[in-house]
DNA sequence: TTGTAAATGTTATATTATTACATAGTGTTA
DNA sequence: TAACACTATGTAATAATATAACATTTACAA
């Protein structure tokens, strides 16, 4: 059974905007469009930005400083996550392939560490971009 | 044949640094620390860095905002990538895994996208800190 | 209902990165 | 050599991203 996550106010306007949106968001960009709703400061955003990441409903793309929703609900909570960015329009998708996160989570390597978490983000062109 | 790439000043002077560094430095501790060789300016910071991020002598570390120099001389280009790092004491290595890398770099899904180049962060606690 | 953790509000500030513009060096070729 | 293109540098200002510190309020379980 998964835990279930009531969203704080804050944290339901910020979630329900990056859910929405068919790209990654950034936090100032969040912040500029939940004004209207009484969001004023970006500490305001960060928070529910952290919070939002820690229980798995956003993800971070650490190359683009950027949020997008989970798009994979069996995700676990944010411990393997994987992406692949267009470098030309900047799309960003989820990749869920049960393959690669068997392979990366089970991954060891000489240092005797053990990897509790990973993140992984895949460039290149996608198909629209391709064939341009 | 690998290209050679004949540091200018200002790369060589930052280069050493982040080379001779046991962890990742960040822009700005970069900049102090090269103050007293007249690199005055972010900017001059940045352009190195940019520099070097793109001839693979260096990697960004994406999670930290945080540049270490590539320890593995056969890396190619920056365009495949795998680090491992401690979330405790924040120690961070370059992984080189030859069946990582071919696995990832031969990666493909149902998305019809084509990756050239993909970035890897591990994280967990390396040996040192778990056995504290 | 009282204690505790989580969330909020607000101001200020720290950290990371880029824009814009002017100048200087490096190497190639006419 | 002169002209050219390209790379690198210097400097100032500013943009974009993120956190610290502190006061207050809300949710909710013991
Ligand atoms: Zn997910
Ligand atoms: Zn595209
Ligand atoms: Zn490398
Ligand atoms: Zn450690």
């Amino acid at each position: 059974m998964e835990k279930q996550h009531n969203l704080s106010k804050n944290q339901k306007i910020i979630f329900d905007l990056i859910d929405k949106s068919p790209e990654p968001l950034k936090a100032y960009s969040i912040l500029f469009n939940v004004q209207k709703k009484g969001i004023n400061a970006p500490l305001q955003v960060y928070r529910a930005l952290d919070k939002l990441v820690e229980i798995g409903k956003i993800h971070k793309i650490e190359s683009r400083n950027a949020f997008i929703a989970c798009q994979n609900s069996s995700c676990q909570i944010s411990k393997a996550t994987a992406f692949s960015i267009c470098e030309s329009c900047e799309k960003v998708s989820e990749i869920s392939n049960t393959k690669l996160s068997k392979y990366l989570s089970n991954f060891a390597d000489e240092s005797g560490m053990k990897y509790t978490k990973y993140n992984l983000e895949f460039f290149g062109l996608c198909k629209k971009c391709k064939s341009k």
